[in-house]
RNA sequence: GCGGAUGUAGCUCAGUAGGUAGAGCUCUCGGUUGUGGUCCGAGCGGUCGCGGGUUCAAAUCCCGUCAUUCGCCCCA
């Protein structure tokens, strides 16, 4: 009997994180108020399952476009038959993909504007790195609409996502700023200097803020005009960067900056539109403090089944940390499978990234592990059916209360509450015609009380 | 998938003229009679990532491999 029992040492999956229960905690805190704040706004919850048919993530397709199918995380059986099938379910990669096939699935029993939230877990097979996670939560809300969705719904996006993301214990200190733009801008401004690859400019301006101005200007003229090309014969891409440098407040600031820009002819339809739904996505945020939601023209997103209004959002002090919530317009997702044009907009907490940050940044709220208010000591084991009966009266009265297992020494239960971070221990009478008494395990006072009318002590 | 760094106790890490391992924290027990957090004492706990090679001898040198991590691609 001398070898040693063989163990498999436990060690963590890298990029699919998991918390302690204090943490888990402070999370569950969060997916409340989020909740909360959602429903306040009147979308409902919906829930769709971890996998997708691959044929219905590729349907979302497009035209190519960014190729996330590298990233999609494919589910097959450990024994598969000589016969089978070549894996066809996948995990989801977001939750706009599983929304649209839902929406088109269920159309006829939905009600329209279809507003829902969702908070799922995502998969994607990247790298991890700070911030970065193969899984992760996202809390996504989202408004479908037949045939034609009205301009309010970007508006309230970023409105709703101001409230929730302002208002989360621990990001009282965090200075977060939304980046809005409309793609339009950028395509029409490809459609009136004639160039139709408008997807691959997108490609490139979304990386303005990591590759800088003069590394972006030098690959834009590359495409669009050829190698070699003077600067002097790209002169509206040059101008359209230089209005990417500053961020616009209000829709004034963003007007006064076009017009004075002469480089830039706002005559073409699709650029024009563009500007003017901006802006009136500005004028509907105005209510929000300064600062909290600008139009920033470099915001195009990398996900190309946007087509209009585009966010992100960034700790002002570390926009290098990534977005964290996006979101945008998409003229017609659910085309792909049900013929139907039903246009949406929507949005997305990156949640595991944000709730990560602040996590490290240790300013969560955290309180005890248990959730319990009370513990109830055990003092001997004639007491047994005493500690329960207290126990009992107490959570019938909502408290949320613990007993201990063992009539051990009170040395090792009271550091067991300690430990475990009840606020309360509760004394149960140790011969018959003594009082209960509760001890306030923060300031160590302790005193006399009945389970049928004792309270909290006040703060 | 591509480049850099790292891989010793549950955790954070010491340990280079190569001689079969240490500290702090955690955990367990104790410091007598019914009470935690401090302090004191004792104890548990290590295939030195894994596999080869050099050597009388390797955590320590060489090769490979895996994992982790940072950056790239991409994105919440």
């Amino acid at each position: 009997m001398s070898d040693k029992k063989r163990i498999y040492k436990p060690k963590p999956v890298s990029g699919f994180p998991e918390w302690l229960p204090e943490e888990r905690q402070a999370e569950q805190v969060w997916f409340d108020h989020i909740r909360r704040v959602f429903e306040s706004y009147g979308f409902c919850s919906i829930e769709t399952p971890s996998v997708e048919e691959l044929d219905a993530i590729n349907a979302k397709g497009g035209d190519g476009g960014a190729d996330v199918d590298k990233e999609i995380y494919v589910l097959e059986r450990l024994h598969k038959e000589e016969g089978d099938k070549k894996a066809h379910l996948a995990l989801h990669f977001d939750q706009t993909v599983p929304l649209a096939r839902y929406t088109a699935q269920h159309f006829n029993e939905l009600v329209f504007p279809f507003k829902r939230y969702q908070m799922q877990r995502v998969w994607r097979g990247e790298r991890p790195q700070a911030g970065r996670f193969r899984e992760f939560y996202q809390c996504d809300i989202d408004v479908i609409n037949i045939d034609h969705l009205p301009l309010h719904f970007d508006a309230e996006m970023p409105a709703i996502i101001w409230e929730t993301l302002s208002s989360l214990p621990g990001m009282e200190n965090e200075e977060i700023q939304i980046r809005i733009s409309n793609r339009k801008i950028l395509v029409g401004l490809c459609e009136a200097i004639g160039f139709q690859d408008s997807t691959s400019v997108i490609r490139i301006v979304d990386r303005l803020e990591k590759d800088g101005m003069v590394s972006t200007s030098n690959k834009l003229r590359e495409l669009i005009y050829g190698e070699n090309t003077p600067a002097t014969d790209e002169t509206p891409i040059r101008h359209f960067l230089s209005l990417c440098r500053n961020k616009y407040n209000n829709s004034d600031d963003l007007r006064d900056a076009l017009q004075t820009n002469k480089g830039i002819d706002t005559s073409n339809p699709t650029l024009k539109e563009g500007i003017k739904k901006l802006a009136f996505v500005l004028d509907q945020l105005s209510h929000l403090p300064e600062g909290a939601v600008v139009a920033d023209l470099s915001i195009v997103r990398g996900l190309d089944y946007y087509t209009g209004t585009v966010y992100e959002t960034v700790f002002t002090e570390d926009p290098g940390y990534g977005s964290i919530c996006s979101g945008g317009r998409y003229d017609d997702l659910a085309g792909n499978y049900i013929n139907k044009h039903l246009p949406g907009v929507g949005i997305s907490i990156g949640f595991t990234r944000l709730f990560d940050r602040i996590r490290n940044k240790g300013t969560l709220p955290v309180k005890g592990i248990s959730p319990a208010d009370i513990l109830v000591v055990l003092p001997n084991e004639d007491s047994r059916a005493l500690m329960n009966e207290t126990a009992q009266t107490l959570r019938a009265r909502g408290y949320k209360v613990e007993t201990f297992h063992s009539a051990s020494k009170l040395k090792r239960q009271m550091a067991y509450a300690e430990k475990k971070g009840i606020p309360y221990v509760w004394f149960p009478p140790f011969e018959d015609g003594n009082p209960h008494e509760v001890k306030n395990m923060s300031n160590g006072e302790q005193k006399a009380a009945t389970p049928q009318d004792w309270t909290k002590d006040e703060n």
